[in-house]
RNA sequence: CGAGAAGUAGCACAGCUUGGUAGUGCACCACGCUUGGGACGUGGGGGUCGCAGGUUCGAAUCCUGUCUUCUCGACCA
């Protein structure tokens, strides 16, 4: 018997969670509460993430950069809305030493005041615009309750802070970012996602807008899975980030962020896992085949060693389990990992010249010719398994979507069972807090070309000015 | 932060009521034998019983505090 008990999925879906992330040896608790200890696993899909995202925004023209840890208090203070935003969360430092410190010290929750500070003497001329700086990190919030991956008090991230001459180049920067983590999540992850702009209500402390890409869990629970923030001249007024224009005349610079974290590795969990463990869509799997021996004779282990060198060859990361553990432990344990296809060379299969491919996703084994292309075989059966995944979260994504004329049928989609809940808002806020009353749901984001369900609001029925999705979020 | 539950070996748990030598299964190590869905045999190693106080001749066990985890709720830029 397996040694970390995997919990049904339809039996109690948090519990599942947790288990999924122990079982497949992703984080273990540490003894600082929403401090995780990310394990070998879970850390190669952090870097299997941070690889892929961050090629695309060097193409995109950004840079790294790493900011300090600290924050002085009063440097955070600058802006009011951030302070307010994030005060019940800072952490932080107020002994150096034994001694106290004079001014203390908040453990960054964010680093928009530490880049802002930075380029308030860093930029001169309009020469010197844009910046596109992005750094990879860890950030502290103080949060209350905690959960593996969904909600740590510290987690990794990267954060994309820009500035810009114009209005209309920053807000472009914001939207593309946007559609960054949009492609991320459904061409990498498999995870279809929506993106749209957050209500003023949950809008980024000192934004002017937020973007957001929401995805849908197995169970409905709605997840923020990347935001893109922009803040006109807000920062800049506060943090004095001037420059000299074309026209020799000083001006604010227009500014963004952007960011998105290891919750991901949450969502996919939550949206592509089962009872056997970890299911990993192929782009984004660390090792995307694991070639099993069954007995470990030398004929195996050579057929192993050059499907291994041809897998290489074409980019697949693959690695052979030679251990001397039974068949079928080696299976559970590719599987709990969620290794995307298990490449299994047995004796009785070769007698006969044939080997075994079984894939992850469907556990579905296949019998095919040993001397096969090996490299184009997997490779094909990869993005079939890629494609089929992203299928099976669309489908259950849609099952998972619901319109609302009035708060009647809202409550009755959220009595039954949570999902994306399409319905039209007045904008006005008391109407977003009355449908916070059903259970917590909130608005997702507004949808800025989405179809006009109803003339009224869902709430009070004046006039739905906004296409809003609604959801219970994580 | 509120309500509830739990913490004893890597994992799952028993022991606690009624204080008296730290237990079981799996995992781990060695050897042997095996190998197509979490094999088997023999032997072996591993624990300040979450932590800190208190009561007692003596505490895993009783009392107080505290930390951590889980579930449900409140909160969550």
């Amino acid at each position: 018997m397996d040694n970390k008990a995997i919990v049904k999925k339809e039996e109690d879906f948090a519990k599942w969670y947790t288990s999924i992330v122990r079982a497949a040896h992703l984080c273990d608790y540490s003894s600082v509460k929403g401090c995780m200890v990310i394990e070998p696993n879970g850390y190669a899909i952090w870097e299997k993430m941070q690889e892929i995202l961050d090629k695309k925004f060097k193409e995109l023209g950004h840079v790294n950069v790493q900011m300090p840890l600290l924050i002085p208090e009063n440097l955070l203070k600058k802006e009011s809305d951030l302070v307010e935003g994030f005060a019940p969360e800072v952490a932080w430092v107020t002994l150096g030493g034994s001694k106290e410190l004079e001014e203390r010290l908040a453990i960054r929750p964010t680093s928009e005041t530490m880049f802002s500070d930075y380029y308030h003497t860093h930029i001169n001329s309009y020469k010197d615009l844009p910046k596109l700086y992005n750094q990879w990190c860890n950030v502290m919030r103080w949060e209350k309750e905690t959960r593996p991956f969904l909600r740590s008090r510290e987690f990794l991230w990267q954060e994309g802070h820009t500035i810009h001459a114009s209005e209309k180049e920053a807000e472009n920067e914001t939207k593309q970012m946007i559609e960054v983590y949009r492609w991320f999540h459904n061409e990498i992850l498999a995870i279809p996602s929506i993106t749209g702009l957050k209500t003023p209500k949950e809008t980024f402390a000192g934004a002017e807008y937020t973007l957001t890409n929401e995805a849908l869990m197995y169970n409905g629970v709605a997840l923020q899975s990347g935001t893109s923030h922009y803040f006109g001249q807000k920062f800049s007024k506060a943090y004095d980030i001037k420059y000299t224009n074309k026209d020799n005349k000083l001006d604010y610079v227009y500014q963004t962020s952007w960011g998105t974290t290891t919750r991901m590795i949450g969502g996919l969990i939550m949206v592509h896992s089962d009872n056997y463990g970890l299911v990993l869509p192929p782009r984004i799997a660390p090792k995307q085949v694991v070639i099993v021996l069954i007995t470990g004779n030398e004929e195996e282990t050579n057929l192993a060693n050059k499907y291994k060198d041809e897998l290489l060859k074409d980019g697949i990361s693959v690695y052979i389990d030679d251990t001397d553990k039974s068949p079928g432990f080696k299976f559970a344990e590719a599987e709990v990992n969620g290794i995307p296809v298990r490449i299994e060379i047995g004796a009785r299969d070769l007698k006969d010249g044939k080997i075994t491919i079984a894939r992850r996703d469907t556990r579905e084994k296949t019998i095919i010719p040993s001397d096969i292309d090996i490299a184009s075989y997997v490779k094909e059966l990869l993005e079939i398994i890629q494609n089929d995944m992203y299928q099976r979260a669309v489908e259950r994504r849609d099952s998972l979507t619901f319109k609302a004329h009035n708060m009647k049928e809202m409550k009755e989609i959220l009595d039954k069972q949570p999902g994306f809940i399409h319905a039209m808002w007045c904008g006005n806020e008391e109407c977003e807090n009355k449908i916070k009353e059903l259970k917590g749901c909130k608005s997702r984001c507004i949808i800025q070309d989405g179809e006009r369900i109803d003339y009224n609001c869902v709430c009070c029925g004046k006039p739905g000015k906004y296409h809003v999705i609604w959801g219970i979020q994580y």
